[in-house]
RNA sequence: GCGGGUGUGGCGGAAUGGUAGACGCGAGGGUCUCAAACACCCUUACCGCAAGGUGUGUCGGUUCGAGUCCGACCACCCGCACCA
């Protein structure tokens, strides 16, 4: 009798697969294609749990394809660009691209042992010339197609990092990676338009049916589109009007005052002129925007002294405030306030003791509005007290429509589509990233590089011993020829945000080697991704330019129409956790320990006590991490598959637990003694419940495939541990066993393929497991002959009975009544109603 | 504040409106062993000696029957842009 050694089969049998080339894919026009993509890394250089549980699922799903015939691409690359690896340069002296280039060899050779089905031959790394040159002629592109333009542009600045932040890079005024706050400045900046699909990426998100609802949610509140009116309040001293937006014009006769942000430009205008102004403004301007500082901040306002007149009452004026509420790149920077139906709007009213008039009431309860405003969902019906369109019962939504189309016939207010939706700004003033092809000439101005000229690479001689941009010092590089008038000019120095590189890697996996950046008979056969797996982190800015990006491919024809929407079913995964080890130094400060320095709630070094923090995402800084490399060399990668896939539901967290490991390691270790001890059976060896043997992998074949299928992994290897349970403790004959065994072996396969390529080995199964077909569930074989029928009571089980499949109800009935719970409980009476569903349950009425 | 999600044993979690707690962990007991480890077997929602009763965050409702559907509430988690 041998052992289980996962080191010795898993070097083996991915040697075997590399050597058959089986997840090599090509086109072949015959088999249905099946495009399963994992969300590339970022080459940190060590890759972790999240990784493994992030593959491994792309793994099963692709494993579990290619059994079924399809004719699978499951590619690998690498999301190159980026900070960290000039940080690293920094830090260290080194230079970025070997810092990066060493990180992806160093994680290939960890993510190999994963034994993942994994076509390598079309790795790339976007920092490869070869893509990112053909990135530039996308940009090209799309330059000539009006998709790319410049515009003077207030960017977030990040002190620290020396470099432009998107909008939705800014976390909380600070910057997402730095963490530094962020500043306001003007630069000329490369933007791509977005917003002018802003309705085109709202409304196609309904046909994205296999997509998270949360995720559409997320991405439909994220492009914000809403509908109101567009007006222009009238100044008393004849000031150029103050345009306004609402949402909710059909308050307006509820107006208190008209708010402007303090960065409107009539607040500017008189913080340059009046010292007072100035001083109020500042003080709005302070204060953090997280969450917690705007729930507490306090309303304030300034009254700038401006009237303006109501535009239904010319003897109405109001006052204009400048208020902290108001933020200036939304809509019209400017507002009109109704307090009675507007919370803010209300306790802005009562601190500076404005007056609050209500528009309409409640139709149950029609009191004026005190200290909390009445605000009902715009479908509620409520009673207008004075409403100019002459509405009496309507909802606010009816108003709202009543309000714009009243405003349009009278000519003083439009109604108006606006979208939150911004454009992106994609330069960034970094080394690292994929250079901007364009050119700066004194006689030309800004001049697209030529085709001819890609990829314009970037220099390999820089240093980043000071903050800022190298190629903008560098000596040279920014030297050129003009490619319009031939002149010296100079290149653009910016380099593109590394979200465009992540936004278009998936179409480039179809055609990795080619010299455009893609060819359309390649798009064409395996776009769309069928399966995208990846973390929740990336459901609006990664996916939404995606989108965006696909759109764009296909007006430049790089991509065909019906890869619009580029992944037709998404998965968003849950993370791995970890309890966290704390202690304390002298000053009280917490210090993290390391999972595998503990044990027993104690440091294994000294035996001091540790305080346990429950499970949180792995993270460094915490020290609740576990390596995959050490789990992979203890127990296999197997193991670790098996583990990350069987504790939780797939898009829920999992927390990774050393005795869970291990017992996926045992479970493991059980199943191959199994199928040395059936393999060691005489073949004509007869035994007792071979059919029932059968009837029970039928029915785990149908289950795992339906758990795989729905990507109930957690499911479908419940039921292969409840199965390998019946298969061990079965007496069958030698062949029922072998088959089960080898069946049991290819359900596994797609979560442990070395294991499963053992068994199947062993068992003297034909070729490789991970090319044979995925067994079928016989139908004939998941009815049992004869069902257990729960007796029910007034809904209370209380007895049961044992009757063939296909009993009648009648009959069935009859025995249910029989039974000496029922006859107990009915003491002779009729019972009130029995209800018989077959092959379930009856419940019987007393 | 807005939007979304989740609440089931000691723990992770299963359950097309039909036997709540599959499967795993942990725990307890046993076999083997000089002993331990490994392995294997049994038990394990709670209360109760038992009969029996109670149980899926809380309260109500629909139903022959509710973890599942409906209403209100509570708690926790996630996202967000005070979005007019």
């Amino acid at each position: 009798m041998s052992r289980y050694s996962a080191t010795e089969i898993e070097a083996r049998w991915q040697e075997a697969w590399d050597k058959a080339g089986i997840f090599r894919a090509s086109r072949q026009a015959d088999r249905p294609k099946y495009y399963v993509l994992e969300m590339f890394p970022y080459p940190s250089g060590r890759i972790h749990m999240g990784h493994v549980r992030n593959y491994t699922m792309g793994d099963v799903i692709a494993r579990y394809k290619i059994a079924t015939g399809h004719n699978v691409l499951h590619p690998m690359g690498w999301d190159a660009f980026g900070m960290p690896a000039e940080n690293a340069a920094m830090a260290s002296g080194g230079h970025p691209k070997d810092w990066t280039y060493q990180n992806i060899a160093d994680m290939r050779a960890q993510m190999k042992p994963l034994g993942l089905s994994i076509d390598w031959s079309r790795e790339f790394a976007t920092c490869d010339p070869e893509y990112y040159g053909q990135q530039q002629a996308l940009f090209l592109d799309m330059l000539d197609a009006g998709l790319v333009y410049r515009k003077n542009a207030v960017v977030n600045w990040d002190p620290v990092d020396m470099t432009v932040l998107a909008n939705e890079q800014v976390e909380n005024g600070r910057g997402w990676r730095s963490g530094a706050l962020v500043e306001r400045r003007e630069l000329t900046q490369w933007f791509f338009k977005i917003s002018s699909m802003s309705e085109e990426l709202l409304s196609a998100l309904d046909t994205l049916e296999n997509w998270p609802a949360k995720v559409r949610l997320m991405q439909e509140n994220w492009i914000g589109k809403s509908r109101g009116l567009q007006f222009s309040f009238e100044r008393t001293d004849g000031g150029a009007p103050i345009t306004v937006y609402t949402t909710r014009p059909d308050t307006l006769m509820g107006a208190s005052f008209v708010g402007i942000s303090p960065d409107h430009p009539i607040a500017k205008q008189l913080e340059a002129e009046n010292p007072e102004v100035a001083a109020e403004v500042a003080r709005m301007r302070e204060g953090g925007t997280t969450e917690e500082a705007i729930e507490t901040a306090e309303k304030r306002g300034y009254d700038t002294g401006i009237r303006v007149r109501h535009p239904l009452d010319p003897n109405w004026e109001l006052p204009v405030w400048i208020a902290n509420f108001i933020l200036m790149d939304y809509g019209t920077g400017a507002i009109f306030a109704c307090p009675a139906h507007d919370q803010r709007d209300l306790d802005f009213c009562r601190k500076y003791d404005l007056p609050v008039i209500d528009t309409f009431l409640d139709l149950d309860d029609p009191k004026p509005v005190a200290n909390t405003a009445f605000v009902p969902p715009k479908e509620q019906k409520v009673r207008w007290v004075n409403h100019f369109a002459g509405l009496d019962v309507a909802t606010g939504q009816e108003a709202v429509d009543a309000t714009i189309r009243f405003a349009e016939t009278a000519g003083w207010g439009e109604g108006v589509t606006k979208y939150r939706l911004r454009d992106w700004g994609l330069s960034r003033q970094r080394y690292w990233g994929c250079p901007i092809p364009v050119v700066h000439c004194d006689s030309c101005g800004v001049v697209p590089e030529k085709k001819e000229n890609l990829p314009v690479r970037l220099p390999d001689d820089v240093s980043f011993d000071r903050p800022g941009n190298p190629l903008d010092r560098h000596p040279t590089w920014r030297d050129c020829a003009c490619p319009s008038c031939g002149k010296p000019a100079k290149r653009e120095t910016d380099t593109m945000d590394t979200f465009v590189d992540s936004s278009w890697y998936f179409a480039r996996f179809t055609a990795p080697r080619a010299e455009t950046p893609t060819v359309m008979e390649d798009a064409e056969y395996w776009m769309n991704v069928d399966q995208y797996i990846g973390g929740i982190e990336h459901a609006i800015l990664h996916l939404l330019y995606s989108r965006f990006f696909a759109r764009a491919m296909h007006i430049t024809g790089h991509l065909p129409a019906k890869s619009k929407e580029p992944f037709d079913a998404l998965f968003t995964q849950g993370m791995v956790t970890h309890e966290i080890y704390q202690t304390r130094d002298e000053n009280g400060r917490p210090v993290y320990h390391l999972p595998e320095d503990v044990e027993n709630g104690k440091l294994k070094a000294t035996g001091e006590p540790v305080e346990i923090i429950p499970s949180a995402k792995m993270s460094k800084s915490k020290k609740n991490v576990v390596d995959p490399v050490s789990i992979i060399s203890a127990f296999g990668a197997d193991t670790a598959r098996w583990f990350v896939l069987s504790d939780s539901p797939p898009e829920r967290d999992v927390e990774w637990t050393a005795a869970g490991a291990e017992a996926a390691h045992k479970h493991l270790n059980r199943v191959w003694n199994l199928s040395d001890r059936i393999g060691a059976m005489q073949p004509d060896a007869s035994g007792e419940g071979d059919e029932d043997l059968l009837r029970e992998m039928h029915k785990c074949i149908r289950d795992v495939t339906n758990g795989v299928e729905s990507f109930g992994f957690n499911a479908a290897i419940a039921k292969l541990y409840a199965f390998t349970n019946t298969l061990a403790k079965s007496t069958a004959g030698a062949a029922a066993q072998k088959q089960a065994i080898m069946t049991l072996a290819q359900l596994m396969s797609p979560m442990t393929p070395h294991l499963a390529e053992d068994i199947w080995a062993h068992q003297g199964g034909e070729g490789l497991v991970a090319t044979a077909p995925w067994p079928k569930a016989d139908p004939a074989m998941l009815v049992d002959a004869a069902v257990i029928l729960p007796i029910q009571i007034n809904g209370k089980r209380r007895a049961e009975i044992s009757v063939p499949v296909d009993m009648g109800k009648a009959e069935v009935e009859k025995l249910a009544l029989a039974t000496d719970a029922v006859q107990k409980a009915l003491n002779g009476a009729a019972p009130k109603k029995v209800i018989v569903v077959p092959g379930r349950i009856v419940n019987v009425v007393v």
